[in-house]
DNA sequence: CGCGTGTTTGACAGTTTTCAAATTAGGTGG
DNA sequence: CCACCTAATTTGAAAACTGTCAAACACGCG
């Protein structure tokens, strides 16, 4: 529905065997706590077994599946998509490097949605089962994994906020600050947006149809919060797009 | 807004110093992992400090408020309400008797929304920190916590999707429904439904307002799907209201 | 039994969706 | 490197749905 190809037979699934060493890697204090020694360090380089490459409009993994590993985005950007029973689907996150994947499938053992790859992208895999054996020796790990998965709740808190109380140009406005405060927090220019995703993958996040949100692009542009040309946006009036 | 008690100065919440007993509580397997062994058992008696009884309209937390506890609910039933900036509010949750409040707090320590109880109530307290410390040496205990937070993302993920895709016909019908299978699951009749909650809240947590809650109900009632007079309704065509 | 709160219902207004068509962007093969 | 083709986006007009405002009714607490 979203990108023709996502429902293709295998999508191109490379995984590379050599495992990561999170150690050294320039992202580990997005992705580990930052108290851990290097001991410990050490011994999450034995659980992280593995990078996945995942081509664009790929599938990390899919609703039903078992549950087994976490993900961290190493690079580019995923969706997950809830599908109910009739087909109907509501993307519900979007995630940029550094950021967690797959704890949704812990409570059933089985994934509740599909996680698919916005553009070329890679991640870590982490084995669950692994990754809780370390939380009993290792506090810091285990308040990182509380942590993660509370800020999953209040993430989708706010995500049911703004579904159930906001206008369609009040939540295009809150997709817009949003996106700028994450890229931003990554050292990125906050008023460069280049949105990886179409304007109906925005809707189906926002609860909206996709001409509604290019029809508040548009509103916001007149109105000079924003210049927005195809999937680069930059946002000129930050207070105003607050204040809608 | 939607109790005028609520913000009145502090409701009269009574804290039985009395620990209670998990260990021979009769709801202990819906509360607990059920593999418990009676010397771990044991050691849940000493953690959970204390009951709290909350009246019709008192809160059991603030949004803010430090994050120390969870609570388990034993009697009664409980909202917990998100606050915007500018005042609006929804609800994104009601709680029954076993199910788990408060995990939100986590991420930062502070709770991320209110928590009010809906009629006269009574909850467990158990404090975080030492719930987390069991978590290091007993298995079942921290798997049954990682499910009651993963538990907790499904469940936010289903009311977005409800918000995202679904018609408020579709959203009441989808409420009584989960309604119906949360008393059925605690042995009730599935079939009767005893509402704790105004209109306004339950249009509140689905995004509605309360005049389209009571038409979507009365139309229920006209084409016999339901029978509704005040807060106690009964599912007459369960099929129906599925296909609604 | 009466008052206040909660609920139902109607008429109308506003927002978002639907359907349709024109325009633009992006990727591919020549 | 350009032309072309498909997918994505924009925009308009009309329809559908939900919200707003107002009034009458019912229930339950005290």
């Amino acid at each position: 529905m979203y990108a023709s190809n996502e429902r293709l037979p295998l999508p191109p699934v490379a995984t590379r065997r050599t495992a990561p060493r999170c150690s050294t890697c320039s992202r580990r204090f997005l992705c580990m706590p930052a108290e851990l020694s290097a001991r410990e360090f050490a011994q999450v380089d034995d659980i992280v077994g593995a990078t996945r490459a995942i081509r664009r409009g790929g599938r990390l993994f899919s609703a039903n599946d078992r549950f087994e590993n976490v993900y961290k985005v190493r690079t580019g950007s995923l969706k997950t998509v809830l599908v109910h029973r009739d087909g109907v689907e509501q993307i519900n996150s979007f995630f940029v490097a550094g950021e967690t994947l797959g704890l949704d499938g812990l409570s059933v053992d089985r994934h509740a949605c599909d996680a698919i790859a916005l553009e070329d992208s890679s991640v870590c895999v982490i084995p669950f089962a692994e990754l809780e054996r370390m939380c009993l020796s290792i506090r810091a790990m285990q308040r990182h994994l509380h942590r993660a998965m509370s800020g999953e709740i209040v993430r989708e808190s706010a995500l049911v906020m703004l579904l159930g109380t906001m206008s369609a140009e009040q939540r295009v406005a809150a997709f817009l600050l949003n996106l700028s405060d994450r890229v931003g927090g990554r050292g990125y220019p906050r008023e460069e947006l280049e949105l990886r995703m179409t304007r109906e993958e925005i809707g189906s996040y926002l609860g909206l149809k996709l001409e509604t949100v290019s029809r508040m692009l548009s509103k916001f542009a007149r109105d000079g919060l924003i210049q927005a040309r195809a999937k680069k946006v930059r946002i000129v009036d930050r207070e105003g797009l607050e204040k809608v």
